[in-house]
DNA sequence: CCTCCTTCTTGACGGTGTAAAGATTGGGGT
DNA sequence: ACCCCAATCTTTACACCGTCAAGAAGGAGG
């Protein structure tokens, strides 16, 4: 079954183009990525991927979900090894921005509006984006509780410290920005209203 | 010399193909910008572009830099209309942020990092990206002394206030966000420190 | 064992980026 | 005035790509 080294029935194709193609995303940006080549590195056909996934874009949105599944993964644990909810916001800011720095295609991939779009309710993303939201929407809750503020604005706020992290997780994605600078930046931008 | 309409010597083909470029970037994304279709617009062949620019690279990257342009002029305007420094660092924020909204095909572009590199040393781009560093770095120095505040950490505040408008600009033009959270997003941001 | 259904392959089509070679034209030197 | 040249654009060609249609291979259930 899985050990059928000839030409048809692979065993679990689907799994292999997705490795392969997450592999192929570690050195080239998403746009780059061509469905062949997917196929090639794979060992299959280059209309093998067809059948999985219904074209390009679809195969590329599933790479995308694995990456957002290691980009939550890492935020939950950074917020887990926090003390207290001051430090989780932080660490899951550094969490956010050192996924951006480490795997940058990865980040832009799962950014792009056009391969995985933002209000996505495909079974394999729509509870991913619900879990992110509902982490940040946590972590703000407690730090605003913690702090002894009223939870008023608490999706503005919300929005506003993702908009931050984002933006400093962009900008070092694609190399405006040095990871270095992060920190004192934000250092900067506490210190100051 | 410009009214010739028999196939060679267009005249001034370069502008022609930018335009054709730019009008196409309205509605598709620069990855589906294809050098092909830029030449049809511009109603000429195909390989015509590789004279002016050497490749699809060169094409897309001459639209980046008249977007850039646009966005630049944009936040000068912006920055040029306000009336103190405090209005003018939130004008210049605003503009950064609705150039996004309005145009996210221009702005995902300028911010390629493959199409248009941070770093590029270009005598197109080079300047372009001087006097946006040194227009944000103005606007911050003179809220800084509006404030009353030592100059210190200059540039690590620049950085972060350009990275929290950068995010917020880029969740808005790849519709993670819609435009009319922003305002409120900034403004719970100033409410907490 | 035979059949069916899923999975994968082969082959083909149009579109794309790019390079090489050929056509056209305007302008400078004589 | 002419000729030649260099710049500009076209034509042709090639490899690659995404996608679709048809066919082969093999496992599962009768």
């Amino acid at each position: 079954m899985s050990r059928s080294s000839s030409g048809y029935h692979h065993g679990d194709l689907r799994r292999a183009l997705v490795e392969a193609g997450s592999a192929l995303l570690e050195e080239q940006p998403p746009a780059r990525i061509s469905l062949r080549e997917v196929a090639r590195k794979a060992g299959v056909s280059h209309a093998a991927p067809y059948h999985h996934f219904g074209d390009r874009g679809g195969l590329l949105k599933a790479v995308g979900d694995e990456c957002m599944r290691d980009f939550l993964d890492r935020q939950e644990a950074a917020a887990a090894a926090a003390a207290d909810p001051a430090e989780r916001l932080v660490a899951l800011g550094a969490a956010y921005v050192s996924f951006a720095d480490e795997r940058p295609h990865a980040f832009a991939l799962v950014f792009d509006p056009e391969l995985c779009p933002p209000d996505d309710p495909s079974p394999e993303r729509a509870p991913l984006i619900a879990r992110n939201e509902q982490l940040l929407a946590e972590c703000v809750a407690a730090w605003l509780e913690y702090r002894g503020r009223s939870q008023e604005d608490l999706e503005a706020l919300a929005a506003a410290l993702w908009g931050t992290v984002h933006g400093l997780a962009a900008l070092v994605g694609e190399g405006q920005l040095a990871l270095e600078q992060v920190g004192p930046a934000l250092r900067a931008l506490v210190r100051h209203g």
